[in-house]
DNA sequence: AGCATGTATCTCGCTGAGCGAGAGAATACG
DNA sequence: CGTATTCTCTCGCTCAGCGAGATACATGCT
């Protein structure tokens, strides 16, 4: 494994990182009560309330890759948790608008908080060149498999 | 967005990735029929046959969260997958090896194959040195979840 | 206007992944 | 040996998510 070429060190370490993170991801939510279509629903909804998005549940369920049965069961769900609340869009009634509550905020941070902060603090040991690389590389890398996604 | 600082910004980005290759795995587990467990499953078993390592239900579960019921589940499936082949083991005849066959490793080649041909691709465009930035870059922030996941 | 077509969400009934509890079979250890 | 431990599997259950279709609102066409 040590003398694996540079390239396949880096794509099983894409991939070794994914598993790492996806099972932290995991853990937290099963230690509150929660799925893991739960917690991904979350950090879509408050990535969303940050960027003064509205979500639907049509708009939810798509990029969770539910279909409609399976989102109202996901949206039933956050808001019997106190997590969302549903709102009628007054323009057109046949929408949903999906509110976080402060609530959701708080969970976000507890899951967030301490592995930002820890992430952050390990890239102090980076330069300024070294971390713009490595955004450029995290960049390219998330374009590629964006674009194998679409086919 | 675009003026965030660097450090944000690298963590949005490993997230997004994250999201990314997910997804990637689950659209093409639902393509074969599979469940994203089963290709979780599927790539454990596949890096072990690589590693040389038996791999017994028990270890598996294990490595991907499920308890001995849902284990026994999930080989269940594998099997009348034509995936893998249990076969009890001469030494310690409580345990069971799980033996990948063909049509596994040609399923996993499908499942990396284009993609990891694609990001080797892409890694062209950076040099050696950038490179390695990259992959000391991913083992540090590799490092700093799975710290995190053991509390 | 009036009617067909399209869009957004929800309801119903069902399948099956995964859990808790515990049984059964083999091994280790006093 | 017999008792504890380890590994896997069985049983019964819960509930996330699917397919089909109902409902309500919106929009386009003539």
């Amino acid at each position: 494994m040590e003398s694996e070429r540079t390239p396949m060190r880096l794509v099983h370490l894409l991939r070794g990182l994914t598993v790492e993170l996806d099972l932290f991801g995991a853990e937290f939510a099963a230690r509150n009560g929660l799925h893991p279509t739960d917690l991904r629903a979350l950090i879509h909804l408050l990535d969303a309330a940050r960027a003064g998005t509205v979500v639907t549940p049509g708009r939810l369920g798509e990029a969770l890759g539910l279909n409609s049965a399976g989102t109202t069961g996901l949206v039933d769900r956050l808001e019997r948790l106190g997590l969302i609340r549903r709102e009628r869009d007054p323009g057109d009634r046949r929408k949903v608008r999906l509110l976080v509550e402060e609530r959701a905020i708080e969970l976000g941070e507890g899951f967030f908080g301490g592995l930002i902060a820890d992430l952050v603090a390990a890239m102090g040991a980076f330069g300024e060149a070294e971390l713009a690389v490595a955004q450029r590389f995290l960049e390219s890398m998330t374009e590629v498999v964006a674009t194998a996604r679409a086919e």
